[in-house]
DNA sequence: TATTGTTATACTCTATAACTATA
DNA sequence: TATAGTTATAGAGTATAACAATA
């Protein structure tokens, strides 16, 4: 049986860490989303955009009349969970679904002069929360950072 | 309103990607997180450690009789949301909970022989998951994609 | 008054499976 | 048979608020 073998931390003592955790690529990368996506609701308010809606109206201003499906691809994830995410963003009035002739099961996503609009002020945001929260990091150290996750995403698997 | 200006994209079309988005690093983390973690359960199996318990038995076997505040401080969440984590760990046989002489509400945790043995076999899991996922990185490019997150966690809440 | 562990509760994000209407 | 959109459902993961015991 394992017996203590150090006193117990107290909570004034500064907060150590795992040294192995802190090697580990997949433990960094969680804690840092974690800062960036806190620091993201906090700057864009209860009122706006989640990261994932921005990031569905995102796709579909760059992509006129894009399908459901081939959006949910895009964005690496299931078809159904994108049916509430189209939902909103409907509702709020920055896209519509419409009917494509030929092919009367998709339903074409054509984004509104209000999302157009949203989309714009948002990226304005978001690109204001990332220079702010980064602002310790050189552009060069970014672009570093943005290149080394892109070479991770190249696993990013294809279904 | 707005108008379609472009014809909807094929099945059949290599996926284009939202050119702003692909340059923020919040979207970035997340899609590469994604990955890793996928990845990460893939090679662990169903009856592995998921990612936060072993963070928290790693910790645990770091610092023996560590108070469950001071663990939920170090994995940046809440009180209540350790308490299922360390259920689990205890009742996998792991760890345990133990009173403490001179502070009756604190439940100081105690890995045992079986959670030490645990982490070690797990972490060799974790590592080979990472060396083989992440083989298209050098390891100057992983110490350095490292340092960049470790700067990013370093606006972690203190709270 | 403040802190520890706990419970109850709810919300977000995501996945799986099955359905319908089309193709 | 296969695909597009949808619904129902469930499971992680996390947060907030409150509580009892203790400091």
């Amino acid at each position: 049986m394992a017996k203590p073998t150090r006193a117990r931390l107290p909570t004034s003592e500064p907060l150590k860490m795992a040294p192995e955790l802190e090697e580990l690529i997949g433990y960094n990368l969680k804690r840092a989303y974690v800062v960036v996506q806190k620091d993201y609701r906090a700057a864009l308010g209860d009122g706006g955009l989640s990261p994932r809606t921005f990031a569905a109206l995102s796709l579909a201003v760059a992509y006129p009349n894009l399908t459901q499906s081939n959006l949910a691809r895009m964005l690496g994830i299931e078809r159904s969970g994108l049916v509430a995410i189209i939902d909103e963003l409907e509702r709020d009035g920055l896209l519509k679904r419409t009917t494509v002739p030929g092919d009367r099961r998709v339903q074409a996503l054509v984004p509104l002069e209000a999302g157009i609009a949203a989309h714009r002020a948002t990226l304005a945001k978001v690109k204001a929360h990332e220079d702010k929260l980064l602002e310790d990091l050189s552009d060069v150290e970014k672009e570093t950072l943005i290149f080394l996750l892109r070479k991770i995403r190249r696993h990013e698997t294809e279904s």
